[in-house]
DNA sequence: TATAAATATTGACAGCAATCAATATTTGCC
DNA sequence: GGCAAATATTGATTGCTGTCAATATTTATA
């Protein structure tokens, strides 16, 4: 939990930015999918899904599975979670946060 | 709830994918701050900073007060709670979630 | 081995965004 | 009115990214 947790959770932030990324996360938050089923909800090339589940699977946020010519696509809800209580920390107002000195001394000049 | 949501949560998400913002974020997540005091932990300009304050507020995250010459900003966590439900939805294997009918799909042929 | 399907890679292009220096604006105070 | 402090804006630069067409690679099958 050092500094560099503000670009950890910003790479995540940035790769969840893309709107045809996201639909990718929700499609297979259910199950795994392959590529060529992902790609029928979305209208985009193939290989513009390529770059996009390779920028999900090199930040850890989509594993993959091959079978035969299919590539299967999953979410890691491990990586997703950790994200979420990077978020709840950040934005919580708790001495349980990155900016620790900062906090603790707001806590106690509130009163 | 509609397609846009992908827009909308991506919007937010592009906004905190920057980690000096995410910084700014955590530090006025305790109590509002002024633009000077917030410079003071940062490595950045003056200029960058007013520039990083505007994106906040444009997409709501972030509230501000003016006070004389000084300029409070607070955070909105309202906001950020409605994102972290949007990315809950998203994230999420229920049916309760944007991709509705494949994920209604997906639980019933799970069994 | 040749073909087709699924996926990955390459190269090019267009648009955006983070940053800074310099300048402008606002506001209190002498 | 003039000065100083706090903040905002402008202009320029640099680097990154989403997209596509074209091509390459992998794998099953006939």
């Amino acid at each position: 939990m050092e500094d560099n947790n503000y670009k950890d959770t910003g790479k995540l932030f940035k790769v969840l930015s893309d709107p045809v990324r996201l639909q990718i996360v929700d499609l297979i938050s259910c199950r795994e999918m392959c590529a060529c089923e992902i790609l029928e909800y979305l209208l985009i090339t193939q290989s513009t899904l390529s770059h996009h589940m390779k920028v999900l699977k090199e930040c850890s946020l989509v594993s993959s599975r091959k079978d035969a010519t299919w590539m299967y696509y999953s979410l890691n809800t491990d990586v997703i979670n950790k994200l979420k209580n990077s978020f709840d920390k950040i934005t919580s107002d708790t001495t349980e946060c990155f900016c620790y000195t900062i906090k603790k001394e707001c806590k106690t000049t509130e009163k």
